[in-house]
DNA sequence: CCACTTAAACAACGCTGTTGCCAAAGTGCA
DNA sequence: TGCACTTTGGCAACAGCGTTGTTTAAGTGG
């Protein structure tokens, strides 16, 4: 690590701790305890970053005494990222900004049996019109007095702020290549080069990830922390990991396979061959109007991982979930409780809900874009 | 980060990779294309190093048609590690060098039910005599002109080079508080802080960790890289993960608790509560001596854990497994290639018996002080 | 023997966060 | 209203990091 990287890790390292404070923002001392650099290295690192447009200072706080704080908040229009889901029938795309607020939504329909041309198309198309306000009303002149064009980051008069477009995909894809991988039902896309081919049309970067990484990073980013799964019913059963802080991806961007965990050793057959594996179990019990025994297999399944991973906090999500939210959290709680008192520990991990809703998924792939911003980049 | 974090992280970047590279060495310039450091800073930060004697030449390479390499090598002696391995009825202990090769071993008979008393004497006793030889013979003259006080880690002259005792157990504990719990059998040890009493005595750092996690941890230092899991079968059944390269302990240390993976909804009950667990199937499995069906069993949690995390290899370790390795190897690997296949994998995760045999536990105990050096403390 | 190549130290430098000092901006008591 | 006190945060000087430019060391090959 040289100077340069520990300029931009440091500047990170606020630019997180100003995200998570909000609209009310941090004082130049909070930060500098919160970091352990000294306030005079804080002081140094934001007035960079005002000049950059990327911090605004946002009114005073009570004096203890003496001078009061000054507090630093984000500038929201600084920086925008959008987040594109795509689904087998269906699009959405949201514009985000700096602190991850939805500026703007779309929503269509899509086929993805309709070929690479057509569905890049319309893809393009729907996110060029995402981003067509940004492009004809430039920002607010945010009163850096010195446009300094030394440094990398200058949003003044740039036509656009938009860093890029965030992907998630349900089935299994390379995220460090960009590329997908048997998409269960459309072999035509079976290797197709998904990153690079956006990025080219859009010329944006473009960051590919499965729908359950994104939305445990949004999640992430939205206040959960340290580590904890997020459990994804709709169609399918997947899972998104964060630990540490970060999300695991595994080294092939296979982790979270969560469905075909077998829970049932010689079960029942699964259409991907195994037997007994959570997501034939508990989607069995669903179709036959079993809510609470898919509950419970859905549990024992959680139960599995927060054992193996020591994790914090479990959050459910997806149709069949926010179809019956409470019998769900509470199914999958109590066998939770249950092995937790079990093994004596002091307290059972909490099971909620995951906010966002539908609009998870989208918001946490345009979180893909913003994270490096921010130094969420530990785990593979 | 400070200037001073930048500096003690560029040196444990290149320490780790000394470390790797063996008694053979690695040149300065390969230093700087595997760190991204430029050669210079790589003379200079070696410099320091040597200056502290924790680096010495080691001949020089081939020359490809101009000035021939420098060879760099870690100094075996610049510093030493306990690592104990505290089971309910056997002490094992071994004192390691910098590069973790075992200079010193020792065992003894232990009773945990003896008292915290007498099983502290019988340690404290057992790391004296093992560290004997080091207070008594003072390392060699390492050819370091300038002793330079000013540098914090001087082992020139002093008594003894060993930077603490790392302890391995089974059971539950605390790692971040060196705290044991509910140890199995023995109600007398809960809640003991066993690391802050074993330091006062000792009067060096001590770190306390699981017995898995402590192999692991020895494995991943070992040459395996990646992510990897370590499942441990003797009298019972955990497993050590490694991911990102640093081991995963998880929030409450409680990480690798695979033996109670539930694998079959409503099996048969096991002594921890819960009924269909993976320990109770494999043990049983073992005990009529159907080690196949116990092989079979422990490759479908194992299939779980690969399928969950996307982890690049499985090594297996215990006494049970070392009494049939073979068969243990080739059953869990037949239900990892079967589940790879049908996932449409390209290559299936490797299954190998884990290198060290009985004194890897203990090994790995002693990298425990060893890690904060090379620079491996990024998950908890 | 000498031109050439490659490695690594030396010297000067830019930039990082740190330290010491002082102006700014409040509170609270007389 | 005035003044002592507290606290914030900018300015200036500085030590130390890795970088750049140059020189010396130590080989190969014709």
């Amino acid at each position: 690590m040289n100077l340069l990287a520990l300029r931009s890790h440091n500047a990170a390292l606020l630019l997180d701790l100003l995200r998570r404070a909000g609209r009310a923002g941090v004082s130049r001392l909070e930060l500098a305890e919160r970091t352990g650099l000294t306030p005079q290295a804080v002081s140094k690192i934001t007035a960079r970053l005002r000049e950059d447009g990327l911090v605004t200072e946002a009114g005073r706080q009570a004096s203890t005494g003496g001078k009061p704080r000054t507090a630093l908040r984000l500038a929201p229009e600084a920086g925008h990222a959008v987040g594109l889901q795509l689904d087998r029938d269906e699009l959405r795309a949201v514009l985000v900004d700096l602190t991850g607020a939805v500026v703007a939504e779309r929503r269509a329909a899509l086929d993805l049996g309709a070929g690479a041309e057509a569905v890049l198309g319309a893809v393009v198309s729907e996110v060029r019109r995402l981003t067509e306000g940004l492009l004809s009303a430039p920002p607010p002149d945010r009163g850096g007095r010195d446009p300094s064009p030394s440094h990398s980051v200058s949003p003044s008069p740039s036509p656009s702020t938009v860093l890029g477009v965030g992907v998630a995909m349900p089935g299994p894809l390379d995220h460090t290549h960009g590329v997908l991988q048997r998409v269960t039902g459309f072999p035509e896309w079976d290797g197709f080069p998904l990153r690079d081919a956006l990025a080219r049309r859009l010329g944006v970067p473009v960051v590919l990830d499965k729908d359950t990484n994104a939305a445990a990073l949004g999640l992430a980013v939205g206040g959960e922390v340290g580590a904890f799964a997020y459990l994804h019913l709709g169609t399918g059963l997947g899972a998104g990991l964060v630990l540490g802080g970060a999300v695991h991806r595994g080294t092939r961007t296979g982790a979270g396979e969560f469905g075909h965990q077998v829970i049932q050793l010689d079960g029942p057959p699964c259409p991907c061959g195994n037997r007994g594996c959570v997501e034939a179990l508990c989607l069995t019990a669903v179709a036959r109007g079993d809510i609470d025994e898919a509950a419970r297999v859905l549990g024992e399944g959680a139960a599995n991982i927060v054992g193996l991973l020591d994790i914090d906090l479990v959050l459910l999500g997806g149709r069949t979930v926010a179809a019956e939210p409470e019998r769900f959290v509470r199914g999958v709680g109590a066998v939770l409780d249950a092995r937790a008192r079990r093994e004596g520990a002091s307290s059972p991990v909490p099971v909620r809900i995951a906010p966002g809703g539908a609009r998870a998924v989208a918001e946490g792939a345009a979180q893909l874009l913003l994270a490096p911003l921010f130094g969420r980049t530990h785990t593979r």
